[in-house]
DNA sequence: GACCAGGCACATC
DNA sequence: GATGTGCATGGT
């Protein structure tokens, strides 16, 4: 993964993630960007604080219907109101509000927390970690697992942990290096791997095993 | 109008 | 355990 790594950052520079004020900002990001482009993601956050509502306690207390309505933009507003509401309760009630106290928790044991919450799953997780708490978690999405597998370094089918962990064996666990490997790996997805077939001028295409095939899937 | 976007939970077989 | 489906807005 060195070579994928340092191939990425010659090509883009480092990324200067994630695109966010504050701790609480990175986490109400990571719930509200699920399978959501960044773009109206950013608008919900923007009305949120305009609202003067990004803060855990005052956000926790609006009604859950005006809060959908402040992250309308994001997309599956509904829905993401109350995964939002189960992350905010449990910093309200199990850590008195108190953001940096929870991130300072034990890593493996906030993980075990964030991952009971309905609505957060493995990435979300993980970006929470890594990104807020600044714990380092490598953060596999869909452009991680795609770009990946396009490139025959992991199988398509590849779980979550499994391309994890093919991410982080050849790489020093430093949190400066899970997130701009993360932040590049998305960034290189999203101008090169999006469409089928492979893209020629991605600066990942010459290191492709030779006469490897594209899969059919994705 | 189709397709895509920095997932996740739940139903069904 | 694998596979399918609902959730929804805004840009290309």
């Amino acid at each position: 993964m060195h070579d994928v790594y340092r191939r990425l950052l010659d090509h883009f520079g480092p990324q200067a993630w994630w695109p966010a004020e504050t701790p609480f900002e990175v986490m109400v990001g990571a719930v509200l960007t699920q399978n959501t482009s960044w773009a109206n993601v950013r608008r919900a956050i923007d009305q949120i604080r305009e609202a003067g509502l990004l803060e855990p306690t005052a956000l926790y207390k609006l009604d859950p219907e005006e809060l959908a309505e402040l992250i309308r933009p994001c997309g599956y507003f509904r829905l993401k109101a109350g995964r939002l509401r189960n992350l905010l309760r449990l910093v309200v009630e199990e850590y008195g509000g108190d953001v940096e106290a929870m991130l300072a928790d034990d890593p493996d044991e906030l993980r075990r927390a964030l991952l009971a919450v309905n609505g957060i799953g493995p990435e979300t997780a993980d970006s929470i970690l890594l990104y807020a708490a600044g714990r380092p978690t490598f953060v596999v999405d869909t452009y991680t697992h795609r770009v990946l597998a396009r490139h025959g370094r992991i199988d398509f089918d590849a779980g979550y942990h499994d391309v994890q962990e093919y991410c982080t064996a050849s790489l020093e666990c430093d949190v400066q290096t899970y997130n701009e490997l993360h932040a590049l790996l998305v960034r290189v997805g999203h101008e090169h791997c999006r469409k089928r077939p492979r893209c020629a001028a991605c600066p990942l295409a010459d290191l492709l095993p030779d006469g490897r095939p594209l899969e059919p899937g994705e």
